[in-house]
DNA sequence: CAGTGATCATAG
DNA sequence: CTATGATCACTG
């Protein structure tokens, strides 16, 4: 598809400026009138506009390039609406994983942000692509986001996954990631025991891309 | 009214 | 169930 992450960059920066009714128009999708039933339908209109690899695989959006791609919900304030899911947290078996070879540090290692401003209650149609950017994390990222992760991975270590709450984590923080209340799925419980919980994943928060934005476009 | 906890669609 | 894509909606 693309030959360099230049080429990416570029076709993104050729959807700035459209609202996502040109950009559905375009690749022949139908709006859907709210996000209530289709949350992620954004990030898909992207991703089949930019040529990224569907379905669902544990990957990068493009794995040739070793990026992931990421839409960020701005609203007219200029302000990110919402926080951004990165990955599922692995809450058994994770003994093994280090900041290195974790999922968080392989997802965040390049992300191409492409913002879409529109308030909550604007309609989907009318809202319009921003400049996209290139993320690599600064020493300084990387190193509140490596903090984060690891204190979130040794209370998972240490059995106390259901004490975790989402105030945890300056910039990445855990949250339940699921289809509903009633999923479960094992993790490690108290005394080394075997649990079922609800799923969780790591998320950004949004004060952190908020960053992220004014780092790229105000600076 | 921001932020946490809950939820939706789809593929495998 | 897990993965992908996220936003919804209740509550403090």
């Amino acid at each position: 598809m693309y030959q360099n992450i230049d080429e990416l960059v570029h076709a993104a920066n050729q959807l700035a400026g459209l609202t996502l009714a040109e950009l559905a128009e375009r690749c022949g999708i139908m709006i859907p009138s709210s996000l209530r039933r289709e949350k992620g339908w954004i990030g898909q209109l992207l991703e089949f506009a930019l040529g990224a690899s569907a379905g669902s695989k544990p990957q990068q959006d493009f794995p040739e390039l070793g990026v992931e791609l990421k839409t960020l919900p701005i609203a007219n304030n200029g302000i990110p609406l919402e926080s951004t899911f990165v990955c599922t947290a692995p809450l058994l078996h994770q003994q093994k994983i280090t900041w290195e070879t974790s999922s968080v540090h392989h997802k965040l290692s390049a992300v191409l942000w492409i913002p879409v401003f529109g308030d909550r209650q604007q309609d989907i149609a009318s809202r319009m692509i921003g400049n996209p950017w290139l993320w690599h994390p600064t020493a300084e990222q990387e190193k509140i986001i490596r903090q984060d992760w690891e204190e979130i991975m040794e209370l998972i270590a240490l059995g106390k996954v259901e004490s975790i709450s989402a105030r945890h984590g300056e910039a990445l923080q855990l949250r339940p990631k699921a289809a509903n209340g009633q999923s479960l799925t094992p993790a490690i419980g108290g005394e080394g025991t075997i649990i079922q919980t609800r799923p969780r994943g790591f998320y950004l928060r949004s004060s952190f891309t908020r960053e992220l934005l004014h780092m790229q476009f105000y600076l």
